[in-house]
DNA sequence: GTTCACATGTAACAGGTTACATGATTGG
DNA sequence: CCAATCATGTAACCTGTTACATGTGAAC
């Protein structure tokens, strides 16, 4: 068993009792939401799979008006499971950013619009790192720092090169018009 | 159409032909292998039904012994489809590490297989960072130069990061066995 | 003799996402 | 009244990888 959504909703049990729904909720939203994915698709039936292996305990907790909260406990078996997968060496990063396959491009668009994208991508790189910065404060666990230390030190980096390189292209001014001939971008 | 290996070998082919072993080559061990991948699994169909929706030409060169090269072209089309994808805001950038995940959880592991772990990114990292380095000086196009840098950036702060933190974990020794407990690593 | 580089392709499988189905409660 | 939050789950789909099938020539 790779690093797949299991393996995650492992780690993610291993550090308190959750449900899907809120093991959904620190995916998208926690400290760690830069380099971890997983949607209710894959985590209900992974849990529901774990359950019936042994890995995790289910108890319902009846709401009224609500589904039952089914919330999920990692056991002795688990967290096995998860310390055998964290023992293999871990596979390569892997990282996909269609950011990057735009700027690779960037000679086959109207320079506003690369500036533009570029734009966008520092709000966002800024409003991450704000995200990581004020979430781990509130934390004092080793690993957690560690990571999140990594991510902020990437995402600085990111910012400055972005900031340093952006005057490339146009200022994203609203109200200026593309230049028009985009159309036969090819030489 | 997203970002996917459609696109990519588009986003290839437009530097110019190549044949799809070609364009396994550049994925995999090109100036940006660090944000792109594929498989000839999934090269190979691309490159066939994008010939027969005419966004490529194909034409085989016969050679002995070998099967036909099968040099791929793109068509005026294609590179209108290209630009398209182009023209779509990026999605967030999608960054997975198994690294990551296992320093998370470091507590759960021996302190001498941490350090193994952080050493063995830190030489990932050096191999990945040297050849963008040496790819960089041939080229002198301006979207590659700004990929090429992006990447550096980012791998030169990761380094600095895991060589300021490296110290957390004792020093990897040959011969140091792991502290025997590993086992019941739950608290 | 065996491994590597060349060169293309397919089928089975794995692993995920998206959209749907269901339904109450709260806040604007 | 509409949207969002809470809460679980399934089925259809998409996208890609792995392993296999095939074959030559060169280097070690």
């Amino acid at each position: 068993m790779g690093m797949n959504v299991r393996t995650l909703c492992l780690g993610i049990l291993h550090f308190g009792d959750a449900t899907g729904y809120e093991i959904k909720k620190k995916v998208e939203q926690g400290m760690f939401s830069h380099f971890i994915e997983a949607s209710y698709g894959s985590i209900y039936p992974a849990l529901t799979a774990m359950t019936e292996a042994g890995l995790l305990t289910c108890r319902a907790e009846a709401q009224e008006g609500k589904p039952d909260r089914k919330v999920y406990s990692i056991t002795p078996a688990g967290r096995e499971v998860l310390v055998d997968s964290l023992r293999v060496k871990p596979g390569a990063d892997k990282f996909k950013s269609q950011f990057l396959f735009l700027m690779l491009h960037a000679d086959l668009l109207p320079p506003s619009h690369v500036g533009c994208a570029v734009d966008d991508r520092l709000r966002e790189l800024n409003r991450e790192l704000a995200e990581i910065r004020s979430a781990v404060c509130t934390c004092d666990h080793p690993g957690s720092e560690f990571v999140a230390g990594y991510g902020m030190a990437i995402m600085e980096a990111a910012i400055a090169y972005l900031e340093k390189n952006r005057d490339r292209w146009p200022a994203e001014r609203p109200g200026t018009q593309d230049a028009p001939g985009l159309g036969a971008a090819a030489e």
